[in-house]
DNA sequence: CTGAAAGCGCTTACAG
DNA sequence: CTGAAAGCGCTTACAG
């Protein structure tokens, strides 16, 4: 067995207590005491066990991720810097992809509720039983639930209107919509709006294509579009990889970018892993993981929170664009 | 305060082992009582608590996954698959990214240690106090750490002997070799071993380019290697990242690829984040996970492991080659 | 089939 | 400053 606080009190011949006092760096132990009981632990080799404290202390210092899969250069970048905040906070990360199956998110609450982890950051596009998330230490990326969630976004709004009005600028007649619509209201369905709104002001003709789809389908979707509206000649583009195979089949098809089509997307470059330079909105996800962490640390606290928070993006030019 | 096993037991009138039997399905309950407590449940809401559960059991059900970065395509595909595998077995996974950062893994030792984790699977260029390692429930991607650590990999040498060996064969003449080397001895330096061996059996001269290098230095690398060896027409590559900085600058050099430039990497397509296609070894990612993780779980069981375990590569012909 | 009791390894009032 | 004791919420022999 391995040894416990019990041995090493035994063999510094002071209490147990005492012992629990040094390891958790108390004051108000003597400092002879405090020595004998250094020197039991380090010759006993002594390792606390874990398990215990969390139960006492009722916290597990786990917080989950949930995301719909790692496998992608947006949620891996958001995990990266979500375990590294979390790890200045003295928290670990249990990382769930809930890759389209909704009962993987459903887990996650009941991780909660059985105290295996202390909290969660979803990014999810399922629905829940928004009561029982109101009394969970969760926070939400890029949508709100319920009443007392809180959430992250970025300015998707504002961000999608100037750069479909960059386009128009740039020479762009037929401009079309096209992105990956998620299950459930999100606040990425802001872009449409702004999209549609932009239309509206120019007296354009609207061009969308938004449709829930899952992994692996995106091909055909971007396959669909091209035909659908052969004759655009710009297109805003909800979602890294929907750019990547827009780019690539407009190529094959002969299309010159940007001089035949124009594209900018929302979310952008993942160097090293895109192709070429997309002109694209950039997401502050290094931020966005940042103050989840934090937010989410907060509730677990019982803290007060901020239930939106919108963080600014940044229009990052490429040559996907007619640029002056 | 939560709901505990008492109060079930005070509810359901019955004792609180036999709550504990209903909860953990044994048989050897009942009909009835098993009823009575099954309802007390219900209408407390009752939530078992994991860490007491941990703590008797003296288990976490909980695995890390040390990696260098996520946020890298290799990586994030190993830890989706890490994760899908782990979850098959009850097991949940800690993420962590030791980012060039040496304590970090040695935390994670202290965690298996701490109990906080039951076992670890690492893929890590550190070194560590192999002794140490000897007793804890770890698997390695890609490395051989002591003795009795398990590890997965690749058929590093063959794989690399035959990519090689096709690059000659389509016509290639000065073959250069650009990898990123590992800080310890791992199996990935196999990949330089073929290089040379097959540079010595067709008496071909040796251009090297293998260095220790952090994440960001690549471009730097690259430039260096393509002026020191302006007139390679065929490089093989170690390393996906190193592959994409290599097409990208030697196309703004100049060079026509595969005409002027063949090109094959170990690690290639990671669709869809990639640039076009790249003749490349594929690494059987997702089998490398799956091992890993059910190795990992042997482990734990105190069960016989095979300590090497390799897996089979795919040679996968893109454009970057002259093929037929 | 079932209950009472000991114990997992800690923390934390409570006395002194 | 320090020790003895209760207790966190479970599981598991042990009796019956």
């Amino acid at each position: 067995m391995a040894t416990t606080i019990k041995d090493i009190a035994k063999y510094a011949g002071v209490g147990v207590g005492t012992v629990s006092r040094v390891i958790n760096n108390e004051k108000g132990v003597g400092q002879k005491t405090r020595e004998k009981v250094l020197d039991a632990m380090k010759t006993l080799n002594y390792q606390p066990n874990n398990m215990a404290m969390q139960l006492r202390r009722n916290a597990t210092r786990i917080i989950a991720l949930l995301v719909p899969v790692v496998n992608h250069p947006f949620f891996a970048k958001l995990a990266y810097y979500i375990e590294d905040e979390a790890d200045k906070f003295g928290y670990s990360v249990i990382l769930v992809s809930s890759q389209q199956r909704v009962e993987r998110e459903a887990e996650i609450i009941k991780k909660i509720k059985h105290r295996e982890v202390d909290g969660a950051v979803f990014v999810t596009h399922y629905m829940h039983d928004e009561k029982e998330l109101d009394n969970c230490p969760i926070i939400s990326i890029d949508r709100a639930f319920g009443e007392s969630t809180p959430y992250v976004t970025s300015d998707n709004y504002d961000s999608t209107t100037k750069a479909i009005e960059y386009m128009i600028k740039r020479g762009a007649k037929r401009i079309a919509f096209l992105g990956s619509k998620p299950e459930v209201k999100s606040e990425v369905t802001e872009r449409e709006r702004a999209y549609l709104d932009v239309m509206k002001k120019h007296d354009m003709p609207v061009r969308i294509v938004n449709e829930v789809m899952k992994h692996g389908e995106e091909a055909t979707v971007v396959a669909g579009f091209l035909e659908k509206y052969s004759d655009v000649d710009g297109v805003f583009v909800s979602g890294y990889t929907l750019s990547q195979f827009l780019y690539e089949a407009a190529t094959e098809l002969g299309k010159k970018i940007p001089e035949d089509l124009q594209i900018i997307s929302y979310d952008g470059i993942f160097k090293p892993w895109g192709i070429a330079n997309l002109t694209c909105i950039e997401q502050p996800i290094e931020e966005m993981a940042r103050q989840a962490v934090s937010l989410l640390i907060k509730k677990i606290r019982k803290e007060e929170t901020c239930i939106r928070t919108v963080l600014k993006t940044k229009f990052v030019l490429g040559t996907t664009t007619k640029n002056a």
